[in-house]
RNA sequence: GUGGGUAUAGCUUAGUUGGUUAAAGCGCCAGUUUGUGGCACUGGAGACCGUCGGUUCGAAUCCGACUAUCCACC
């Protein structure tokens, strides 16, 4: 059970709210990534609602490696495993096909490829994804899914599109046949499609219209922020978008920046995800309504401010720019974890001031304000 | 005081029988990171090789003195 609800436009660019059984997400969103049922940084659920996260996103090539998503649902499911209230997004595993390419063989059934943990042959298809997330219980499931290469062949990307289609017909009957069991954790699972088809707008459109006949809760743009230029990226989300249905959640894989968020709103995204807040975090860059900044520049050792002077974040509201910079240089996993804490409210932040700017109908005055800015590094 | 060892980048060291712009790690400085293999990756600056003199076409390298420092002994 699921509902999507659009609650105002300006232009392309949509407001709306999206109810699941595990809580109901405000749209324009980004979602947090959590690889192994964790953010890395040191950040547990118990720290999330400070920094504003409305969902999560696990992975589940990486809990079906360890701890397993048999033992995750002897537990009682990904919500309880990790104590967390709200939707959860797992990823189908097709991307970790495409990034950790060493090894991979693809075929009609699905994809055999080495663990990344200890090397041993793993094979996955649409239905052993769909029962792995159906294991885990997540509010939505990615179908499972060949993320493709760029540069890629144009035969290459046409042949893999219409495998990825039928791979999608085989995830949305295996979810519809797991859905009914007695035993399942969340009988109220979500499956997302994902469009693929490179930097080619005629298999983008083609792949759309097929995948959008299957009426399925929600559909994501994938494939992108793998090396094209993103100019390409915007062209490509433009072209896609008039043939995403428009009484669904639209998400885009992966994506991005700060800016990339903004720019992807103005043209009709709803959802994100992106590991670049925790891990630039993790390397000591930290995003700001100024610009980035690296927090180990040697400019701040005696600079008392707060990371970003315009933030209310936790970290913000204690910690100055130089003590942070302190913990870095020492190698403190606090440094880690309060940079980790202030990038995740950042992008919350973001798009919770981009939700405020469309209901009070100053969407474009908040781009042209913040979108120079938020692509600075200074 | 006597004998022996060592002096090379901010630190720890490598430099083969003397032979072009003296090498590495750490540190320092800066850059990269887009459906996450958790302290990563890439690049940069930085040394007239302890000081003075000698041998030699040529010395971080051989010789002498001095200085500093370490070890042992008295």
């Amino acid at each position: 059970m699921s509902k999507f609800t659009l609650i105002k436009k300006c232009g392309a660019a949509r407001r709306g709210s999206f109810e699941t059984v595990h809580g109901t997400v405000q749209t324009p969103a980004f979602m947090n990534v959590a690889t192994c049922g964790a953010i890395k940084g040191a950040v547990s659920t118990l720290d999330l609602k400070e920094v504003k996260c409305q969902v999560q996103l696990c992975n589940t090539y990486h809990l079906h490696l360890r701890p397993g998503d048999e033992n995750v649902k002897a537990l009682g499911g990904i919500h309880k495993f990790t104590r967390w209230v709200g939707p959860i997004l797992t990823d189908s595993g097709g991307f970790q096909v495409f990034s950790l390419a060493k090894l991979r063989n693809i075929k009609e059934e699905g994809v055999t490829f080495a663990s990344h943990i200890d090397g041993h042959k793993i094979f996955m298809g649409p239905e052993e994804s769909m029962r792995i997330q159906s294991n885990l219980g997540s509010t939505i499931a990615m179908a499972f899914d060949e993320c493709i290469e760029n540069p890629a062949e144009y035969k290459y990307t046409k042949d893999s599109c219409e495998r990825t289609y039928r791979w999608l017909v085989r995830c949305k009957n295996e979810i519809g046949r797991l859905n009914l069991l007695e035993d399942t954790v969340n009988k109220d699972q979500l499956l997302f499609g994902i469009n693929q088809g490179s930097t080619y707008k005629d298999l983008r459109i083609e792949h759309m219209k097929k995948i959008s006949d299957l009426d399925l809760p929600g559909y994501a743009i994938g494939g992108l922020a793998v090396g094209e230029s993103t100019g390409d990226m915007y062209e490509i989300i433009e072209t896609v978008e008039p043939f995403m249905p428009a009484e669904k959640p639209r998400y885009l894989m992966g994506v991005g920046t700060p800016a990339n968020i903004l720019e992807s709103v103005r043209r009709g995204i709803d959802i994100f995800d992106c590991v670049m807040p925790s891990r630039n975090a993790r390397h000591a860059h930290v995003f700001t309504w100024e610009g980035c900044r690296n927090m180990l520049n040697s400019k701040y050792a005696l600079d008392d401010d707060p990371i970003d002077t315009k933030c209310d974040c936790p970290v913000c509201r204690n910690f100055s720019r130089a003590y942070i910079r302190h913990l870095f240089k020492s190698g403190e996993m606090l440094a880690m974890r309060l940079a980790v804490l202030h990038n995740l409210y950042f992008y919350n932040n973001l798009t919770q001031r981009i939700r405020e700017s469309l209901d009070s109908d100053y969407f474009d005055e908040f781009y042209n304000e913040n979108i120079e800015n938020l692509g600075r590094r200074i």
